[in-house]
DNA sequence: ACCATTGTTTTGAATCACTCAAAACAAGAT
DNA sequence: ATCTTGTTTTGAGTGATTCAAAACAATGGT
């Protein structure tokens, strides 16, 4: 089989280098590192807005008997770790991404669903502040941008 | 039964008097008035932020025979129609409200869940614009403020 | 290097929120 | 009063996610 190799990065090629990294990222999480681990942040890496589902099918491709519910645990556990951020976009199912300790948004097309990060217009969290909190300890303000993305403003214009 | 009065608003008490204004508000969005959307919008009334499900609960209490499925289809009709909006917290089912048309937000309470309405800093929609909108026609933002209540912050705080 | 501990993954099932479709029914127009 | 069209009921189904127990594997200590 084909599974990346979980010990020894050095005097390797690039690609097995980055593992090591992914390696790094979520050993200094307190978590333990494994090949279902190391897949998923991979995955995530190429794919910066990915459903549960779009990860699993991606790390099946590398590690065959790899489970749904690994990848909702690996998730879970990166989520709560704070290496991995949950977005929830209405309408869809939740997004990953490993953008993290910055506080972007995100942009979301209505028409075909892509996303993109958008930086705050303030640096730090929360980014807003309510005009009135009515008494609630302010903790983060999640911003979600709905729009036509380019490409489909294009395709709509068409007759 | 205890149905309330589809007809003649009348010479009758408060409670069926207001029924009179949620036909009229169902009647001008050019939906047919019915038991069902009238008991769906006065138990919205009374509920400004309440789930299908919350909803299928109060609207039994008056209307028995009313299924889950007709509070699904009451809520999409009125969601289309203009008179409702839908919100849809990450993790939480969708919550609905009467209060349309401004572009208000919402604070939701990471403990207990409750939900308020916030004015939007900016008064009209988009209230917000991003730095970079990556070619998208941004059409709506939404935000949602995460935190915690008034009420649960002196819960935690105890020992 | 081995073992024990603790955490992770697999396996299998269940839940929740919501949607779909056909038939029965009722509101509003004529 | 009747007809048309839209609404509700009835019944089933779906997708995303969670739960739980048993099998398994990564780190820490010996």
């Amino acid at each position: 089989m084909t599974l990346p190799e979980l010990s020894s990065g050095a005097d390797l090629p690039p690609a097995v280098a980055d593992a090591g990294l992914l390696e790094d990222g979520i050993r200094s999480a307190g978590l333990k590192v494994t090949a279902p681990r190391l897949a998923v942040l991979g995955a995530l890496t190429d794919r910066p807005h990915a459903t549960a589902d779009a990860l699993f099918s991606a790390v099946r491709a590398d590690l065959p008997g790899t489970s749904l519910q690994a990848i909702y645990g690996v998730l879970a556990s990166f989520t709560t770790a704070g290496i991995v951020r949950k977005i929830e976009p209405a309408g869809s199912a939740a997004l990953f991404e490993r953008r993290v300790g910055d506080n972007h948004h995100h942009i979301v097309c209505t028409r075909c669903g892509v996303v993109h990060d958008v930086d705050c217009a303030v640096g730090h969290s929360p980014c807003l502040t309510p005009v009135d909190a009515l008494g609630f300890d302010v903790r983060a303000a999640e911003v979600i941008y709905w729009g036509l993305c380019a490409q489909c403003q294009s395709e709509t214009a068409l007759p």
